[in-house]
DNA sequence: TTTGACTTGTCGCTTTACGACAAATTTATA
DNA sequence: TATAAATTTGTCGTAAAGCGACAAGTCAAA
């Protein structure tokens, strides 16, 4: 388990044999900016999740899980909320896309 | 099913007997503001939970289990994220607790 | 048709996000 | 151990998001 999704970029650079430099250069990223991503002290940015997902040819969907549930669990963790809001959260969603399709439905 | 925070303080406020104008000067918000809060336009703010918990007297960790539930959910489903990360977010939640714990061993 | 409740649009300030560069520190290797 | 590369840390400025405030609108009741 790792501590934050910084941790999970550092592994995929190792195992990459890419420097911080490097990858960077491959991200659009700074390596001091990738540095402190990798280090916890600041997030990546959700919107180079794609960029990522293509240099290391992971699937956008399982990244986004690993990047989203990272989110998450910090939130939780720092606001002293309880885990039963992922259970209501899971309800939610099902809802949002329940109305969703009665929407488009509608629409059409 | 809500579809979002604000039907909930919709619906506490119009149990309550409450106009916007009422509620929103125990919250120090604007009505319109508040009126944009409830019609999904705006986002509560985190900050005030703690206001709304006690206007209503309401028990303020399932206030944040119904906040946060939303925030989470909404994420999801504006990423097209899987509910799988809600599943790996527990785990994370738990990780983070116990290195917390371990870590406040070694600061003593 | 006036009044109160609610909604919508928009402005401006504050906070947060984030890329960039400089400088310090660590690590590797010749 | 000298030095060069790799990594980390500090900080700045701009960009974006969050949010309160006010003005002007709609709508419903009397």
């Amino acid at each position: 388990m790792k501590k934050h999704f910084g941790e999970y970029i550092k592994q995929l650079r190792n195992e990459g044999g890419f420097t911080l430099t490097q990858l960077g250069a491959k991200l659009d990223l700074d390596s001091a900016n990738l540095s402190k991503i990798e280090n916890g002290k600041r997030d990546f940015n959700e919107k180079s999740l794609g960029k990522l997902a293509s240099v290391f040819k992971l699937d956008i969907n399982k990244l986004k899980t690993e990047f989203f549930s990272d989110i998450i669990a910090k939130k939780l963790y720092q606001n002293g909320c309880s885990t039963d809001a992922l259970i209501v959260a899971e309800e939610k969603v099902k809802y949002l896309k329940k109305i969703n399709l009665k929407q488009t439905e509608v629409d059409l």
